[in-house]
DNA sequence: ATTACAAACTAATAGTATTAGTTATAATAA
DNA sequence: TTATTATAACTAATACTATTAGTTTGTAAT
């Protein structure tokens, strides 16, 4: 019948993906992935270590597209234009990838050199938009940490369905970032 | 031998909230709650109906205790410094409760009047510390949801360690706050 | 002292992840 | 072309989880 269907690890990840985001992350089971794929889910194991490993692959996945993402809104823009893009850039990806997102923030292990660098890679994004502010070392730190703060807050409070809609929240969004800038400007001066 | 151990509703809700936040919420489950008070878990359901409802609980425990914090915080004081107070109280809350804080941003059901009753009583204390400076309605939606972003993203990314802590992240909050305070200066004028 | 409520129990079901061991297919060697 | 081999997917089993049903028994009220 049905030994070698052809299963693989991008197979498995990108199942494992769609559920994330349609389901939400507590979805993101083997049982509920073997279903998917007309499995019986030991047989992900051929391919996969666990659960565990499994989501770890997800983090990845998302921290690599939202750097896609962020990197692309900003091309070829500079200062307000670049953060602006990429601020919106980013609360579209959350709001595309709802559950790749939140498994964005999952904590790394500490020698996790993959996760460490992925993350990285979106800190030094934000770094270089940042640096057209010409900020001080120890400020840029104190901005990089109040842009991440700014916009995972908002995307994670609108995700949450935390904002009552009688006002749009992509309204609050924009004066929010506004804000932000001018808290740039200030800090530069 | 054990019949009547003397188990009650706020004794499951207390060790389910230590749980929460020593070990995390992914680990508040009926069997450790159970373990730990020396008791099978089919027992809980005398005094529970099941998980979601204990949880529930745990989640209007947090918005309690979180609103009692912040109110504490800023009483008897006037704008900038009820702001400021008001937010490391936040902080603080987040630091010490990290298991209820997560559960406070769970979204409630819709039809769930008691937690949404919780909900907006924290939104109505920052709208009044709001109110001292002066803002139109919709600006004070705009600013009641950036003070949320920033509360929830901060304290949400240095609870998943997202920060390296080369420079004292106490620090950063103290600026971002301080700039938070400038755009609400500049909304309201 | 008896009754009766209900707290805590045991037993059982169903769903999860995971491991061990089997079968059979696809790729490779003879 | 056939025999060999590696391994993908399987079944069976174990160990957790939550939850339901039904039993025992302490405690409180009569």
């Amino acid at each position: 019948m049905s030994p070698r269907v052809g299963l693989d690890l991008l197979t498995i990840i990108n199942t494992a993906a769609e559920i994330a985001d349609t389901d939400g992350v507590d979805n993101v089971t083997l049982a509920a992935i073997a279903r998917k794929l007309n499995v019986r889910s030991p047989s992900l194991f051929n391919h996969i270590q666990g659960l565990p490993e499994l989501k770890r692959h997800l983090s990845l996945r998302g921290l690599t597209l939202l750097n896609e993402k962020l990197t692309e809104a900003a091309k070829g823009k500079m200062k307000d234009e670049a953060l602006i893009s990429m601020a919106y850039g980013y609360l579209e990806f959350s709001r595309e990838h709802n559950g790749l997102y939140d498994l964005t923030l999952s904590a790394p292990e500490p020698n996790d050199e993959e996760m460490q660098t992925a993350s990285r890679k979106i800190i030094q994004l934000l770094s270089n938009i940042l640096s057209d502010y010409h900020l001080t070392n120890e400020n840029t730190i104190h901005a990089i940490r109040a842009l991440r703060s700014i916009l995972h807050g908002f995307s994670s409070l609108e995700q949450k369905q935390a904002f009552n809609l009688a006002v749009e929240p992509e309204e609050s969004f924009q004066v929010l970032i506004a804000g932000f800038i001018s808290y740039l400007n200030q800090l530069g001066s």
